[in-house]
DNA sequence: ACAAATGGTACTTATATGGTATCATTAATA
DNA sequence: TATTAATGATACCATATAAGTACCATTTGT
């Protein structure tokens, strides 16, 4: 199984090239050209960041896209939530009439616990930390 | 996203209804009857487990599987383990090309001891954890 | 012999992931 | 002002995985 998808992983790499070159307007075609990274779905994902406020895109001749804030600023967590959405514990909606406890149910609480503790550490991972070696 | 797929979810939740009848026989026709699970669904799960050596199964009229281990034996990561799978990291397998960093690669270091961190907890959960109330 | 169970396997369906294509819009520049 | 190079928005397609079913063979108690 896998924790991060390749959105995620896509949009990480993005990111943290447009993080190395702070100031400059970045385009897919640079990525594509520097990371190798399938050009149309880059720009599905970078739409979506653009969307979220995470980054700022410019249309046009010399048009691309610059980070909206600082790297420091944008957590792993963040970029999981948009791509992967939250967590959500197999879906306890559907199996509502099954699982009456749902709140006290041992098996819930355990995984609500581990899982909380995932996203926690995860909220403490920005791009900045990913950027010095 | 989900940490969880169905079938961990009801091996869970079918081997939890077995901890509590210890030395009976249970059959899919039991678990239907009292858990409102799919019944040849959870056939499927039941018969993998068997494989994997955590229920003895037995043949004919009377038939049914009872718990070939105590529930303090069973983790709640072997059963993620056997429906979901080892964690993998988004396959670094096909990304080998573009990121030649691999053991390097800041972003993996991360979620490898994020994921590590998730895994050890886990590892601590069993069945009979989840029994108590 | 028959009924009630699992073993094994192949199949179907639904959903999510990964990715492409197209047209509209914007902006620089010749 | 026409052209070109970029993104915006959206619809679409392909593949993989998850979820679930069906069927026939085998076993076993009555």
């Amino acid at each position: 199984m896998n924790l991060f998808t390749r959105n995620t992983d896509y949009a990480a790499r993005a990111l943290l090239y447009m993080g190395g070159r702070v100031g400059q307007r970045v385009s897919t075609v640079d990525i594509q050209r520097d990371l190798k990274l399938p050009r149309p779905f880059m720009r599905k994902i970078l739409q979506q960041l653009q969307k979220e406020g995470y980054l700022v895109s410019v249309k046009g001749y010399n048009g691309g896209f610059t980070l909206a804030m600082p790297p420091g600023k944008i957590r792993l967590i963040d970029l999981m939530r948009i791509f992967q959405g939250d967590f959500s514990l197999s879906d306890c909606l559907f199996q509502k009439k099954l699982c009456q406890c749902v709140a006290a149910c041992p098996l819930r609480r355990e995984l609500k616990a581990a899982e909380k503790m995932l996203v926690d550490r995860l909220k403490g991972v920005t791009l900045a930390d990913l950027m010095r070696p």
